[in-house]
RNA sequence: GUGAGCGUAGCCCAGCGGUCAAGGCGCCUGGCUGUGGCCCAGGAUAUCGAGGGUUCGAAUCCCUCCGCUCACCCCA
C-alpha cells in the first residue's frame, strides 16, 4: 500500500476550511497594502539557494532536496521563497519600476527534516517581501503587515501579554560592517567559557557563533546572559535605522519586545529581525518569522538592494488556529439531492440535475440504483436542504417532488419550474 | 543525524500466552415494495505493521526491520 511521503500530507476535504480561510486573510491583507501576488517555480537551479540562503545554513547542509534532472542541471526543491523572489526580482528588471517593490507569494516550500507537530518536509508559506527601500519605515510596514494578518485571523484577539512570552520579537543583528565584530566579541566573550557549553555550541563558536546566543542548554543560557549583545555593538547608521523602527513600532502601538538572543537561521538577514509567536506555547511556536536582507539580491548577481520580508508557515498557523479553538466559516453543503427511481428516470433526473447546475444550483446525486429510503438517508447525511424525488409518476406529468429536508414538507412541481423554487 | 513513546477493520480502541480477536463511530441491508434524521434487527470490512525466534500453543514474550508520533538540532 502506498503512503504519502514521510513529512508530507494530504490535506483532505475536512480540512479544507480552515485553508481556505487562511489563504483568503492572508490574500485580503496583503492586497491591503498593495503587495501583489507572485509565483515563482517550486525548484530552482541549487547554486540560488546556495549563494543565496548560505552555504554554511542548515537549510544548505543538510536540508536541501536536491537532484540532477535529466539533461544533468542540479536542481533544488525550494526550501524557502525569498531567494526565488529575488531570482524573479532581477530576472524580470523590477529594479526599474517604482521602488519598493512590493510582492506576496502562497505556497509549498521543502525542506528534508524529521516531521513533528507543526514541522513538515513539504508545508506551505505565505511570504511577503518588499525591495527596493532601505528606509525603517519599510520594515514596520512589513511587521505591521504580518501584526494584522494574525489580527484578522482571531488569533490575537485579547492576546494577553499577562501570560507566557510576548507575541512579537524583535532585534537587529547589524550589518557586514558592524557584524564581524559583534562576531569576534561574542566569540571571545565566549572562549572563555567552553567548558560550560554543550557540544553542539562548541561546534557553533567555530561555525556559526550568533547561533550561539539561543541555545536552550543550562550552561550555555548562563553565559549567554552575560554575554555581548548586539544592539551594543551596532554601527551609526544600523543604530539609526533600528531606532528609527523603534520609533515607528511604537507609533502603531504594537506591544512588541526586544529580545537579545533572536538570530535567524539563515545568513542572509541584516539589522533588523523579527518573529510572531502564538499565545500558547508549542515546541514549533514561531508561526512567522523574517527581517531584513540587504545583502541578498546582490548576493544572487544584482545591485545592493536593500530589502525586508517574512515568511508565515501555513501549517503552523492552522495548528494554532486549532489549539485557540478560533471558529471558521465552513464549506457550504449541497443545495439538492436528486433521487430517482427507475431507469426512465434515472436519465431524466441526470437531465434535470444539469440544468438545475447550470442554474448555479449545487445538485449532488448518489446514482446507484438503491431504494429511495437509502436515498434520502443519503441526503441527510450530505446535508443537502432539498431532496429532488423523481420515480414513474413524476415522469408521466413531467414534474418533480421537492422535499424540504429540515421540515419534511415536500410539494410536487413542474420541472421547469424546479430551478426557480430553489434558487430562493 | 540523536532520543523517547506507539503500531489490532475507514476512524477510536478492548484484549497483554490458550474458545470463531470484543466494543463504539462510520458504512450497507431491512423493519416502512416511493420517503431521511430517532429507534430496532441483521450484515460486510482485520495477512492483529513486516520478517524471524521462543513455546505444545503468540495479537500477547524476545530480536530485527519498517512506519507513525513527540522532542532535540534547526526552522515556517
Amino acid at each position: 500500500m502506498y503512503k504519502a511521503p514521510r513529512g508530507t500530507e494530504d490535506i483532505l476535504p475536512a480540512e479544507q476550511p480552515y485553508w481556505r480561510f487562511v489563504e483568503a486573510q492572508a490574500e485580503a491583507v496583503c492586497r491591503s497594502y498593495g503587495y501583489q501576488r507572485i509565483e515563482t517555480p517550486m525548484f530552482e537551479e541549487a547554486g540560488l539557494f546556495e549563494r543565496g540562503v548560505g552555504a554554511a545554513s542548515d537549510i544548505v547542509e543538510k536540508e536541501m532536496y536536491t537532484f540532477p534532472d535529466r539533461s544533468g542541471d542540479l536542481m533544488t526543491l525550494r526550501p524557502e521563497g525569498t531567494a526565488p523572489v529575488c531570482r524573479a526580482y532581477l530576472e524580470h528588471g523590477m529594479a526599474q519600476l517604482p521602488q519598493p517593490v512590493r510582492l506576496y507569494y502562497l505556497g509549498p516550500a521543502f525542506r528534508y527534516e524529521r516531521p513533528q507537530a507543526g514541522r513538515f518536509r513539504q508545508h506551505h508559506q505565505l511570504g511577503v517581501e518588499a525591495l527596493g527601500e532601505a528606509d525603517p519605515a519599510l520594515d514596520a510596514e512589513v511587521i505591521s503587515l504580518a501584526w494584522d494578518l494574525f489580527q484578522r485571523l482571531g488569533l490575537m484577539v485579547g492576546a494577553p501579554r499577562s501570560i507566557g512570552a510576548p507575541l512579537l520579537k524583535l532585534n537587529s543583528i547589524g550589518c557586514s560592517q558592524c557584524r564581524p565584530r559583534y562576531i569576534a566579541e561574542l566569540r571571545a566573550n565566549y572562549s572563555g567559557h567552553v567548558e560550560q557549553l554543550c557540544t553542539d555550541c562548541r561546534s557553533r563558536l567555530e561555525r556559526n557563533p550568533l547561533r550561539l546566543l539561543d541555545c536552550k542548554q543550562p550552561g550555555c543560557q548562563a553565559v549567554a546572559g552575560a554575554v555581548p549583545r548586539s544592539l551594543d555593538h551596532l554601527c551609526h547608521d544600523c543604530r539609526q535605522h533600528f531606532d528609527g523602527l523603534q520609533v515607528y513600532l511604537k507609533a502603531l502601538a504594537f506591544p512588541y519586545s526586544v529580545d537579545h538572543r533572536l538570530v535567524r537561521g539563515l545568513d542572509y538577514y541584516t539589522r533588523t529581525v523579527f518573529e510572531v509567536q502564538p499565545v500558547v506555547e508549542g515546541a514549533q511556536s514561531t508561526m512567522a518569522g523574517g527581517g531584513r536582507y540587504d545583502g541578498l539580491v546582490e548576493a544572487v548577481g544584482g545591485k545592493p538592494t536593500p530589502a525586508v520580508g517574512f515568511a508565515a508557515g501555513l501549517e503552523r498557523i492552522i495548528l494554532n488556529l486549532k489549539r485557540a479553538g478560533v471558529h471558521v466559516p465552513d464549506s457550504g453543503s449541497p443545495v439538492a439531492f436528486m433521487a430517482h427511481l427507475g431507469p426512465a428516470a434515472k436519465e431524466r433526473a441526470l437531465l434535470l440535475a444539469g440544468e438545475l447546475r447550470r442554474r448555479g444550483i449545487t445538485v449532488v446525486a448518489a446514482w446507484s440504483d438503491r431504494s429511495l429510503r437509502a436515498q434520502l438517508r443519503q441526503a441527510n447525511s450530505v446535508g443537502a436542504r432539498y431532496a429532488l424525488i423523481l420515480g414513474d409518476a413524476e415522469l408521466a406529468s413531467g414534474s418533480v417532488v421537492v422535499r424540504d429536508m429540515a421540515t419534511g414538507e415536500q410539494q410536487t412541481v413542474p420541472q421547469d419550474q424546479v430551478g426557480g423554487r430553489l434558487a430562493l
